[in-house]
DNA sequence: CTAATTTCAGTCAAACTGACATAC
DNA sequence: CGTATGTCAGTTCGACTGAAATTA
């Protein structure tokens, strides 16, 4: 229920980069989720609304490829983003294969909420690091994140 | 099942910390499970073996205390560890509500064969850093792991 | 015919919750 | 009594798989 109060782990595993990076994902994940979950949405809620409204009305299968989740979950997310009136699928008139996706206003607004949100989470999250030591581990990311994901 | 070919994210998502902690760490998890999985094993294998092997025999609850990982999954993980002879379970004699959880010479084995799949597989992670920029890396998520996890 | 698009029905690992029986 | 321990059954989120139907 609560956090036990000791060791995180065994001096084998604390020094891995990996383990590292899973864990403070996890803690990442933590402060997001209870961001978000707070105004009832979740990690896929915000990518996808973010994605939509930066490349405006598009296929399910184009939003899958900007924002990197996956087509089975992009359809599920836009059912719970529909229902909420937040984007609006129609049929794309010149090709019978495709919906087309657009933002609709009360999911511009709900976007820009989530973004205020998110921001403040990104605080929290860095807060023991200096603004240098921030940029600095972002750099690294992206630089492991470009290397990975093109795989 | 193949890797779309495309940005990974929109901008407002992309220099998120937040999010490339979450994407890195899936990268790292995609590489670790991949590791372990050819070998029969998972995170939380390697995770209890190794605390195990650091702390000798101990009880349950200790052991969750000591590896971060959740009660509920330490019995089904010890479950599969048992079930392959890695580890032992047997009743403490002083305190009748306890296990004493003892890692088997099988386990010895297996744990270092893990530690070198675990090894190799940090070096493709960090592959694109220098090794001061993996010191660096390693410090800064470790200030964050550090602030955080203490609740 | 092949290829792209959408949908559905799943799996999986990790983190987590709540409840319960038992023993300290 | 309250607290610690072990067990079980369950959920959540994100990532992923496979298959089917439709249309280009």
């Amino acid at each position: 229920m609560e956090t036990p109060s000791t060791d995180p782990a065994p001096v084998r595993v604390r020094g891995l980069p990996s383990w590292l990076l899973t864990q403070t994902a996890a803690s990442a994940h933590r402060l997001v989720s209870g961001g978000l979950g707070a105004v009832g949405a979740r990690g896929y809620h915000f990518r996808l609304l973010a994605t939509l409204d930066e490349s405006g009305p598009t296929s399910q299968a184009a939003l899958g490829r900007h924002s990197g989740i996956h087509l089975s979950d992009i359809v599920a997310t836009l059912n719970e983003l529909a229902e909420q009136d937040l984007v609006e699928r129609s049929p794309d008139p010149v090709d019978r294969r495709r919906n087309v996706i657009t933002i609709t206003p009360a999911g511009k607004r709900k976007l820009r909420h989530l973004e205020k949100v998110i921001v403040q989470v990104q605080d929290e999250l860095l807060e023991p690091l200096s603004n240098e030591e921030r940029e600095q581990l972002v750099r690294l990311l992206t630089r492991l994140l470009d290397h990975h994901g093109r795989g």
